[in-house]
RNA sequence: GCUGGGGUGGCCGAAUCGUUUAGGCGGUAGCCUGCAGAGCUGCUCUAUAUGGGUUCAAUUCCCAUCCCCAGCUCCA
């Protein structure tokens, strides 16, 4: 197969447009992902995210690139430090309990793993020697409180990513307590200066005792494993202002370098057209829906199958929906397995190329899954009709499967072979019995089998190549 | 208030200033099958929020209006 050779194109806040995509080391990309602030399970929202990136990682993958990928884990903040003292466990243990919980829902989802994980609490070292150096260059001034706050009005370039005129925010909205000791409204902590309310969360430093602001995790950490100018750096919307915005400041500010060259942000989505929100009662995380009985690979590809810059509407019925469409596909390989057919004379391998020119150049267009998508299904169809005609021979099947799969190593959505599960001798024996009765043609019989094992969780389908059982 | 993103068929969702406006899901009819399932074909599908304007041509550009969503200092 030829490697994808259409350039890529990808949205990029920074300029609001689509830019072709070009690394800075050739075939290699180094890539950070804002990650979960481990304080609760994560929702569906944060899982959008992290699907969003795990396309664009697959696809640059399938592109050929080396990809590395660091994902940080948020590990000590308001909202962790008060949890861990409300249940009376230490931060660590606390934190540890839902980081744990975060890598068992992104294996459901199939998301494929960072290369590293890095915690806040294990980098505090090196986020003290950044802002280090922002108090060398006088980017940064220490409050009243002990804190260390970033003087925003000392960075000319503040507001490039968001497009954020500064002065020009609301002036009065969600006023933090702590904002009288800084010199502008704007700027914000880099260290925080201990109060009793932190608890266990403190560091001891040159810079006093206290914890980390927020945003100086992610220069830290990404600059530390990534280098100080890296290709992609990713995240929610909600990300794009204050949060990358105050990266950059920082980043950008201590290095004197380009901080990331392609800044990437995906829209939120809803849940049943609002908002999600505790409040409205359609607040879900994977568990919940789990617990429901969905199967996490559905929601794997509704959550996928729209586009990333599109704000996207959860619906159940959707969701519904995703489970046929990928129960599509499965039929589809279940039939190319089976496939043993006179052969089409060249139209397969016609089909394939046309189906993966199309497939390619949707995706390389700034990730348009849904056009990809389009792409794939129209070549399902063709695929089936020359199925249904027996014109498909065993290794043009066999090539119709390598091309699925080398979509779906983009796409993540069906395994290469059904899953083998080990039936029960009574469920073997059933199976047998129903195939004794079909060849001496007692319908009636069979027909009652067959309804027998769908209760037992096992369909029972007749081919052209004959009997085929698989679980439901 | 300021800034930004949207409103496409029963539902979800692409694309495009001009031949038949993708694809999926759902419904329905037919073909196939002992039946069913899967699959295919047709129909549902004279779908582009509303009202104007520009143009040979707009759903696509412009203006106005209505509605939804988001950001505006630690929410993906």
């Amino acid at each position: 197969m030829t490697v994808n050779q259409t350039p890529f194109y990808i949205f990029n806040t920074l300029t609001r447009q689509k830019e072709v995509f070009t690394p800075i080391n050739q075939g290699e990309v180094k890539m950070y992902t804002c990650g979960p602030t481990v304080y609760d399970y994560a929702h569906i929202g944060n899982f959008r995210a992290f699907l969003f990136e795990d396309l664009l990682k697959r696809w640059l993958q399938y592109c050929g690139f080396k990809v590395t990928h660091v994902m940080n884990l948020t590990d000590v903040d308001d909202k962790t430090i008060r949890g861990s003292q409300t249940k009376g466990v230490a931060l660590r243990q606390y934190t540890g309990f839902f980081v744990k919980a975060f890598f068992e829902d992104i294996a459901k989802l199939n998301i494929e793993p960072a290369d590293v994980y890095p915690c806040a609490t294990d980098h505090v070292p090196e986020m003290v020697s950044i802002i280090k150096i922002l108090q060398a260059k006088g980017f940064a001034y220490c409050g009243e409180d002990g804190s260390i706050y970033y003087a925003v009005s000392k960075f000319p370039k503040y507001g490039k990513l968001s497009h954020i005129k500064v002065g020009e925010l609301k002036a009065g909205a969600r006023v933090s307590q702590d904002e009288y000791t800084k010199d502008d409204a704007q700027d914000f902590a880099l260290w925080k200066a201990y109060t009793p309310e932190d608890g266990d969360a403190f560091w001891e430093t040159d810079l006093g005792k206290g914890r980390p602001g927020w945003h100086i995790e992610c220069s830290a950490m990404s600059m530390r494993y990534l280098g100080e100018t890296f290709d992609i750096h990713c995240g929610g919307i909600d990300n794009m202002f204050p949060h990358h915005e105050n990266e950059i400041a920082q980043s950008e500010a201590a290095s004197g370098k380009v901080f990331v060259n392609y800044w990437l942000h995906n829209e939120h989505l809803q849940v049943e057209g609002k908002k999600m929100s505790k409040r409205f009662g359609n607040f879900y995380t994977l568990r919940d829906l789990l617990e429901r009985g969905y199967d996490p690979i559905a929601i794997r590809y509704l959550l996928l199958s729209t586009h990333y810059r599109q704000q996207f509407n959860f619906t159940f019925e959707g969701l519904n929906a995703a489970k046929s469409a990928i129960e599509r596909l499965k039929n589809f390989r279940r039939r190319l397995q089976d496939a043993d057919g006179r052969g089409s004379e060249g139209k397969v391998v016609m089909q394939i190329q046309h189906a993966k020119q199309c497939f390619e150049e949707a995706i390389n267009d700034d990730l348009n899954i849904s056009t990809a998508l389009a792409a794939l299904f129209d070549f399902v169809r063709e695929i089936n009709n020359l199925l249904d005609a027996n014109a498909v021979s065993k290794e043009e099947a066999n090539q119709t499967i390598e091309i699925l799969m080398q979509f779906n190593s983009v796409l993540g959505i069906i395994d290469r072979e059904e899953k083998k599960e080990n039936l029960t001798n009574d469920i073997y024996a059933l199976i047998q019995r129903r195939e004794a009765a079909r060849r001496t043609k007692s319908w009636k019989e069979a027909d009652q089998i067959r309804d027998q094992l769908k209760t037992l969780g096992i369909i029972v389908e007749d081919t052209a190549q004959g009997m085929r059982w698989h679980k439901e």
